[in-house]
DNA sequence: GATCGGGATTAACCTGTGTTGCTTTCCGAC
DNA sequence: GTCGGAAAGCAACACAGGTTAATCCCGATC
């Protein structure tokens, strides 16, 4: 259950056969939630770290007057703030999109992984700074880009975040998300999310039937959203030794230069 | 000089004597960027911890076509991610936006600092935990809000970080921004900005004479943007304790609860 | 295989914000 | 004080994306 966090992980550096026992046991069975049941609410005391074990769900935010922002999706491998339970209480909420599979991991298991481990906590380092940038990239996205631009980078980047934890083959990917759901995302609205992704279709640039986006050309869709992959900081030290056996991630992702 | 980085801290935790006279060591005397110029370019590798001691500074990537977007405004005591070593290289760029002093914190002295200091540690996870959240309301500012909106719960967030570290006076604070970045960090047109700020002014919700912003009744520009200050994450334990003499940040601002 | 309901799709119309281009104000340098 | 350049302010027009509302599709359920 804890392959796509240990193949996350595994992006940024090499574990060891028993750093990844920790990490499963820690991992545990998981608890499932429902589609649209919450995994935490805003206003929480945030007592544990949750990792997605398998499955999507989303932060948002909900203002006032009933405007939905999604901030983030979290798909499997993905966890939820590190050391959060600083904080006295949540200030967004997580929500699962489809059937989730969580593992609650608590505060002092935590403690004690990060205290015994010190590669797997480099690691969790490395996936809290990409969760920060890709944060930022979304800032981008949503101030500067077009409906067309933004939507064609969401899919990029989801894209290489599924390929990043194996879920993606050939060139397709499963997204389980509606067009409602997209349109919180984006910051457009729903109608206007059909349209673009009829425009994304039109040209050929995406193929969307049911849940299931491929993407014929990624080089073409990157380019069409002036999509920089360096944010998500998939240069692994020492990758191009065995770029082809590690998570089905071809070594050839444009704009990841060799290894120095 | 560490005043600032100091009073940041202390909005979440007390520190002793020690740890603040660690900090002013620490931070040394700073060094000096004009405006406009790079801090740090995308693109670099990471070698050191920056924070800002007095002016300010932004958070910045730019698109290949040359669209600008400002992710985060850095203001005295402020300071960029920790451990960001870890990355390859800088995936954003940092620009001084006035006269800025900076300490340049090497790898070695800031791993030294945590190993020794689980009180600033803490304290810097909350500052780390609480730039996070930021750049989700950022996200949700720029999906969800309407330019008069967005604007208005700009300025609020400013203001209050600015509270926070002592930089304002009766209801006004210095905003030494250009209309063209408050454009960049909306993803508003500098024009539009420019309506805006009218628009605010007419309504008497702002006043705003050269850089000098005075805001008459934070209540209701709170109100008028939606602005919920959960995410700045202020609410210190102990705080009601002795809230008067805190930083000149009065226990009264609107939506934090008196601490359990 | 009829019914139901959530999601996707489409169309017609509307508005908030962008664009262009100009004028005015401010402020530091000389 | 005045000169020059940057920032602020303003007006007219254009369009990307929002709004509303109706229809279509398809899988789940009985």
């Amino acid at each position: 259950m804890a392959i796509a966090l240990i193949r996350k992980l595994e992006q940024f550096t090499r574990l060891s056969a028993e750093d990844k026992q920790v990490l499963t046991e820690i991992t545990g069975r998981g608890r499932v939630f429902q589609p649209r049941e919450d995994l935490v609410q805003e206003g929480d005391k945030p007592s544990q770290i949750n990792v997605i074990l398998s499955g999507w769900a989303c932060r948002y935010k909900q203002l006032e007057d009933g405007r939905r922002s999604i901030t983030g999706f979290m798909v499997p491998g993905d966890l939820c703030d590190q050391n959060i339970f600083i904080l006295r209480q949540m200030d967004h909420s997580l929500g699962a999109i489809t059937l989730v599979t969580v593992a609650e991991i608590p505060r002092a298991a935590f403690e004690e992984l990060t205290l015994k481990h010190s590669r797997i906590t480099q690691a969790l380092w490395w996936a809290t700074l990409v969760e920060i940038a890709i944060q930022r990239e979304w800032t981008v996205n949503l101030g500067q880009r077009s409906a067309f631009e933004r939507m064609a980078h969401l899919l990029c980047e989801l894209y290489l975040r599924l390929q990043g934890v194996g879920l993606t083959r050939e060139n397709s990917c499963e997204i389980p998300v509606t067009q409602a759901e997209l349109a919180d995302a984006t910051g457009l609205t729903a109608v206007h999310v059909n349209r673009t992704l009829q425009d994304l279709r039109a040209v050929g640039l995406i193929a969307l039937k049911g849940k299931t986006l491929t993407i014929p050309n990624l080089e073409a869709l990157m380019q069409a959203s002036l999509f920089n992959p360096n944010y998500l900081h998939l240069d692994r030290e020492g990758r191009h030794l065995n770029a082809n056996d590690i998570n089905g991630v071809p070594s050839t992702i444009p704009g990841r230069e060799a290894p120095l």
